[in-house]
DNA sequence: GTCTATATTTTGATAGAC
DNA sequence: GTCTATCAAAATATAGAC
């Protein structure tokens, strides 16, 4: 492992502050307070306020987009696939819970990147919207409105973030099995 | 229906602009820009930026804590309660819609409010969780970690803000019916 | 790599005319 | 109820010394 550069470390040390007020409400001051330097010191390291942005939730989402694609050429069945994707938003919600929130929440104060971003978007919501249509048709889960189960699924997907800190004692493995059996087999006895 | 006033038309037209950019993104210039006229004019019918947030957020919470007496108190089993939970939110989501954003995303920018609002959303999951909590003791629903069933369907009922709107061909029973199925029996077949 | 000093813009909010 | 004019504070960012 490298060390941290102090770029990385002022992104690091944002995307926890994001978390908390989100974008626009976090000031440079606050940010360079948090860092123990001045605002101006900041600049030394980054370019903008925008470029931090940038840097959390491209790199997030760009993370995700290829785990959809080992996911997609793994030659699993539908169920199988969508274990493997609960454990993919797990590993990565539980490596970067602060860029979590920011990918959640501030995505539209995305400038240059923005069109970028929601190509990344609709390109992984087409990915599993497509694994689920083949998970009916071949007869695996249940033929129900599949963009329903979509947002249903993936909108407690993207908000693992926010309860993945609340409970450090569950492992993670633990975590993604109870998810698959409540997100796939359901809770009714 | 009485007509709507001037501050209860602010009020409407903050929550829709607060849920494209969130609160501390909009400035009062923004909003009356959206409302037609000069920031300065605002000022006759609110007495803050503040205060329109906290009518936003405070008038909902309440709204879902009356929901959630009136389901404790209807005498059903723990499986009823979730659907009639699930109407709930499916109803009060899709009336405000622009509301929800706030209520999910912007509380923390709640100043003076922010207890109470803390208050009323520890009680509700308090009581999410009781419920949950007696259907697994009467066999109703299977005895997994009760934690992460509420995190799971409660993250998607949050969220029904972001999607309904998306999709106006589906009417609300429909909804209501099809969150049912899979947030309850899932969608394995 | 951090500092002080500062330029420029934008912010929430008020005063007072109409 | 809305306007123009304006204030005071706070924002992002830059210049240049050390």
């Amino acid at each position: 492992m490298k060390p941290e550069t102090r770029k990385e470390e002022i992104i690091r040390v944002a995307a926890k502050l994001f978390k908390e007020k989100g974008y626009s409400a976090v000031t440079m001051r606050d940010l360079a307070k948090a860092m123990g330097i001045k605002a101006a010191s900041l600049y030394n390291h980054i370019n903008s306020k925008q470029d931090i942005l940038n840097a959390i939730i491209i790199n997030l989402a760009e993370e995700f987009t290829a785990g959809m694609k080992l996911v997609q050429s793994s030659g699993e069945n539908c169920i199988g696939k969508l274990n493997r994707i609960i454990e993919l938003h797990v590993r990565i919600s539980s490596q970067n819970i602060y860029g979590m929130a920011s990918l959640n929440n501030d995505w539209m104060h995305l400038e240059e990147k923005l069109d970028y971003y929601q190509r990344l978007r609709i390109d992984y919501e087409d990915d599993f919207r497509a694994i689920l249509k083949q998970g009916i048709t071949s007869g695996e889960i249940v033929d129900v409105n599949p963009e329903v189960m979509m947002f249903s699924i993936l909108t407690t997907l993207r908000s693992l973030y926010l309860w993945i800190p609340k409970k450090e004692e569950l492992n993670l493995e633990e975590l993604s099995n109870t998810l698959n059996q409540i997100l796939i087999k359901g809770i009714n006895k």
